[in-house]
DNA sequence: GGGCGTCGTAAATCATAGCG
DNA sequence: ACGCTATGATTTACGACGCC
């Protein structure tokens, strides 16, 4: 394994758009048992009232900005499924 | 049953790879446009549209492939310089 | 003005298609 | 037939911006 981090010479067209976002939390797979409970709870309702992210995320051991963010991904992952179902049914 | 089972279940993963000449016109793009890969809203129902695909695959496409180039350059370093050329041919004529 | 909304994306990971 | 890697799709986590 090499290695690397490449420092991009000024040449490669490619220096401006590659930023690494260096404080970023690492993504970390969510169990089978929260992501059921995560999508019964997104079955009850698409949007969290405050009291039930604080449950949740109790239950789940997650932080509340995770139920929160783990609630916009789902709402847009829905809205994706909805439109591709615009076209015809297999 | 349970492979039919998990089948369905999984359906969505089902995938196929895109045509050569699909994968082409997205490079064509993709290298063409390096200092900024990031193909607008109506670049990218263009490119599906050429491509037969969807925008979302347009979407999915552009991303595996700005962070894989980004990973290791110099593994894309033939293709970026094969694309360059024809970019080149195409514009002389 | 803070807090939650969407939108687009990065990066890691998943599942498998396909090739040697 | 099989193992491996390339490839397309999905899953976490944010930044940027909007609205109330």
């Amino acid at each position: 394994k090499e290695e690397k981090q490449q420092q991009l010479d000024p040449n490669n067209p490619a220096a401006n758009w590659i930023h690494a976002r260096s404080t970023r939390k690492k993504r970390c797979p969510y169990t089978k048992y929260q992501t059921l409970e995560l999508e019964k709870e997104f079955l009850f309702n698409m949007y969290l009232t405050r009291d039930r992210r604080y449950e949740v995320a109790r239950i789940l051991n997650l932080t509340e900005r995770q139920v929160k963010i783990w609630f916009q991904n789902r709402r847009m992952k829905m809205k994706k499924m909805n439109k591709e179902k615009g076209n015809k049914g297999d | 049953v349970m492979i039919l089972r998990s089948r369905f279940l999984d359906a969505r993963r089902k995938r196929r790879n895109f045509s050569k000449q699909a994968t082409e016109i997205l490079n064509e793009y993709f290298y063409s446009h390096l200092s900024n890969p990031y193909p607008s809203e109506e670049a990218k129902e263009e490119l599906a549209k050429k491509c037969s695909i969807t925008v979302s695959q347009v979407s999915n496409w552009f991303g595996n492939k700005r962070i894989r180039y980004k990973k290791n350059i110099g593994k894309f370093q033939e293709e970026a310089n094969l694309y360059a050329a024809k970019t080149a041919v195409t514009a002389a004529h």
